[in-house]
DNA sequence: GTCGTTGCAAAGCGTTTGCAGCCTA
DNA sequence: TAGGCTGCAAACGCTTTGCAACGAC
């Protein structure tokens, strides 16, 4: 990641501009909908640059796709909807959780995932 | 799922035996070693089958491979060992999960991960 | 004996990599 | 101009599927 080409600078400005968790599929539509010649290969080298140098970091959703976001926004968690399958970030941390960690183990991280439906779904009555 | 075959049983018995989320790769490795013909294709159909049925549960860690649990074990969560790459199961769940939803979602479910190193792997200094 | 199940191999599908040419610094 | 970056296509790893043979009921 030491030269700021066309294509990583369209990426970077894709996922700054988003609002939320993007895949590779929607970064790469994204990027070429913005008129820029671009390959798959591309955004896979990129994310995983730019996460190397902590800009983005990756957000996994079990049973969905490996989203990627900006890094810079502190400690928080995600809600999976199961209507729209969009990924929300919701602000704060739930306190105790290494409370859980077994004899001996050594917790470095932890992650937690609320699904269900998401406001515009619950209206929908999805 | 109509008819047990040997194949079968013997899968149901490893994951049973287990005391922890199985991948594919394991079920096959471990069914063999009890001396049973089997093939990978054999593995899938069976988990895809016994999660159909209930009598298993699919448990997707980021950035692994989808392990596979019985779904008889009450409410838990996992920890997920970055030195040998195996998912061990924590008794309980740090309650106030909720509290993060945010304000009119519909929260469902929800997964707590820890990962970090398990009492082997800090034993070994990885 | 029927027909659901198995095992092999090939096909899918998302991700990674080799390589020749391009383009940033 | 050097060498990091790109795009293509092939390789890769995990999962699914087609099909002929097998075996539970």
């Amino acid at each position: 990641m030491e030269r700021m080409t066309r294509q990583r600078l369209l990426i970077m400005t894709v996922i700054e501009g988003a609002g939320r968790p993007l895949s590779t599929a929607e970064i790469l539509a994204l990027a070429k909908r913005a008129g820029a010649g671009m390959g798959i290969a591309t955004v896979y080298r990129a994310v995983k640059g730019l996460g190397a140098e902590g800009w983005l970091r990756a957000v996994d959703m079990p049973g969905s796709q490996i989203r990627y976001e900006r890094s810079d926004k502190g400690h928080h968690h995600h809600f999976h909807c199961r209507g729209c399958d969009r990924v929300f970030e919701m602000a704060g941390c739930a306190g105790d959780v290494s409370a859980l960690t077994p004899r001996g183990f050594r917790m470095e991280g932890h992650e937690i995932i609320i699904n269900g439906l998401c406001a515009g779904c619950v209206r929908k009555g999805r």
